[in-house]
Formats: C-alpha cells, sequence, structure tokens
DNA sequence: ATGACTTCTTAACCAACGTCAAGGCATACG
DNA sequence: CGTATGCCTTGACGTTGGTTAAGAAGTCAT
C-alpha cells in the first residue's frame, strides 16, 4: 500500500490516527529516477521535497570544481532542499546515487493539507524539533572527534554506506581529503 | 512591554497576529540569572526552555574533564535544551556567561497554547523548520572549512563573541586547541 | 601589596592532514 | 582486444594541529 514506509516512520514521532494515514496519501506521490538522475541543480528553486522508499540521494556543493558531500540521504529518510518553499536558488545538487524511488510532496499541497489536517502539522513540528536536535548532536560529535573517530563512527551507525558510496566522496562528507580517508583506513587495518 | 524582543523575533518568520502576541504572553515568563549560574547539569532532566533578552549562554559538555564548547547562544536566540520534553539526562551544561535575562517556557504551557492557538504552532513549525536548515548549512560551511577559516567567519558573522568569551573556549567551539587557536590568530595577525 | 588563579601566548617536538605525482586495478567502451 | 576512464592507494614533502611545558599579563581575594 501507498506510503507504509512513509508511516512506519512517522510512527517514531507520535501514534499514526486514521486522519494522518488520509492527510498523507492526499499529498504524496510516488516517482522513480534511475541512478544519476540529478533531482536538484545548483541555481535552480526548488519546489519538491522527498521521502527515499528505496535508494540514495546525495547533497553535495561544488566548490573550485570539487565535489563537497554535504549529506547522504537513504531508506525512510526525508529529503528537503534547504531552499524549499521559497524563492531562492539553490546552493547544493541532488543526485541519485542508485536506481531510486520517491514520495514527492510540494509546499502548496503542504499547506492545504495543514490546514486541513491540523494533526499533520503538530506532528511535523514535533518531526522538526527532533530532527534539529538530533542536527545538533552530530554537529557537536563531529566537532569533537578526529577524522579517524568520525570514519569509525559512520561504519558503526550507517555500514551500508561505506558499501553504497565510493570513498572520495565519503572523504568530503568526513572532512578530509579522499588520500587522507585512504590512509585512515590503512592505519585502522594495520591496527587489527 | 513584556516580549517586545519575542515579537520582533518571531516576526522575521511571519506576521505576527494579535492572537500570536496573546498566546505568547500567555505562556512565558521572565527570570534573571547572575553571570556563572548553571541552568543545566549533565545528568539533569530538563523541563525549560528559553528566549534571550540580554546576555549570553554557553553549552558545553565535559569529556575527560576538559569542557567542549557545544553552542554560545546570545541576544535574541532561542535555547532548547535537547532533552527538552523527555525525561532523558541532558549530556550537556547550560551556564550563564555574563548576566543574563531569559525568557522561560515549559513543555507542559506549551503543549496548552499549541492546543489554543493552532497560528502558534504553526508558527513553531516553520522556525523549526528554519532553523534545521541553518544548522545544516551551518554544519556542511564547518565541513568545508580549516580552522583558520572557521575563526575568520566567527569574527565576520558574530564578532562580539570574541570579546565576550574567553578564547579557550572558542577554540574547543571551533573544534581546536587553545594553543592552536592562539597560532591561528598569530598567523592572521603576521599576514596584515 | 601579595599570592593564587585564570587566560593567553610561545616554544619544541611529534603525529596527522593536504598536496602533488605516480601507479594499480577494476570496469566500460570502441 | 586494447585503450580509456574512474576509483583507490601509495610515496615524498610541506604545513598545520596536538601535546607538553613554561612563562607573561591580568584579575581577584585576602
Amino acid at each position: 500500500m501507498l506510503g507504509n514506509e512513509i508511516l512506519t516512520y512517522l510512527s517514531r514521532f507520535a501514534p499514526i490516527t486514521e486522519e494522518i494515514k488520509k492527510a498523507i496519501s492526499e499529498s504524496t506521490f510516488i516517482k522513480a529516477y534511475k541512478k544519476g538522475h540529478v533531482l536538484l541543480k545548483e541555481g535552480q528553486v526548488s519546489n519538491e521535497c522527498y521521502f527515499i522508499l528505496k535508494g540514495c540521494i546525495r547533497c553535495f556543493s561544488l566548490e573550485d570544481g570539487e565535489e563537497k558531500t554535504i549529506e547522504i540521504y537513504t531508506e525512510a529518510q526525508s529529503v528537503v532542499p534547504t531552499n524549499y518553499g521559497t524563492s531562492h536558488p539553490s546552493e547544493y545538487y541532488l543526485e541519485c546515487v542508485e536506481d531510486t524511488i520517491l514520495n514527492l510532496g510540494n509546499p502548496e499541497i503542504e499547506k492545504e493539507t495543514f490546514e486541513k489536517y491540523p494533526e499533520l502539522e503538530s506532528l511535523s513540528r514535533m518531526i522538526a524539533e527532533k530532527m534539529l536536535l538530533e542536527q545538533h548532536q552530530s554537529f557537536s560529535r563531529f566537532k569533537a572527534s578526529t577524522p579517524e573517530e568520525r570514519y569509525l563512527n559512520l561504519v558503526k551507525t550507517r555500514p551500508d554506506l561505506v558499501q553504497r558510496i565510493p570513498l572520495y566522496q565519503i572523504a568530503s562528507y568526513l572532512g578530509v581529503k579522499p588520500e587522507s580517508l585512504s590512509r585512515i583506513r590503512k592505519r585502522i587495518m594495520d591496527k587489527e
């Protein structure tokens, strides 16, 4: 059934009522994209947000011709472009790393749905606040740790990423150059 | 008038209606604390959130006897402890760096107020989402920059902090040791 | 005024990351 | 089948941050 994964996801934050089920199915639709498809380019205005049913999306910026991986999203994660719902052009790219199936939303439908189902807006607020705290915590963990610790933490918390994503893309995600990540991995191997 | 600063703050996100004004004045109250006062200790359960009217609050963790500055909040910023509204003990400390005047809120009153004034919950959702995006951006800027660039960026965006906060506290905020920050400052001086 | 404490700086040394360059090893493609 | 391409690794070298230790300057309390 459509949106099953979303409901499971949402149920982590609050009990899912019939009202919310209805709201979700009315306000989202599904699309599939091929590996390599670019959902959002730098300079574009975005009017879509996503929930990943299957696959993987990478957010990156292009600085001096160099890709900096900002975030990597996989199944059951929501992706909201930083300029979603505004008229500002995006600073980032969103690219499908694999064949990807998405639930899509947009600000207009969202607005209507929130008016029709206030319960969903309440849930959305709780989720946004929770994500803000999680984001805050990963930021402070990042600051307080070395590149080696960051890599080990990534392997522990999201072991699939190291398989799914090229290492040079993971490097900038960890805040180091590919050569350094290579040496870090070697160091870890040698220790064991 | 009470809450004037909050209203100015909120008006950055959406027009302030009479309803919202009423909601704010009914759901918050003001308190003053002396420099050095600890609002939240590691291990404590928190049931307060804050909006800074005057002064400065530092959030830090204590690891191996070493303080790691997580965040520094000043006038017109909201401070929500990571365990706010939950029964989880805090991993962090919140300390008044200066004499500080705060607007206080708590989950119970918040809940009541959201039920009474749905418009405020809608505004809260927008603010949380906006803060999430801002947080995301500062995280990616941090990852992509060197300690020197981070320091220069801090001086540019929040020049008051370098005056108000001891440098050794700013160091861990930038992800380096105090000795390194000292060298970074010297390097910058020499360049000019 | 004295001593204790805090904060910031400096120096010496080591470890780690960045840079540049080269090479290996797959996979894709003509 | 061979060549091109993309990705990962390695080596050499310079720069920068961490560590340890010491000292200078300012603040505070007695």
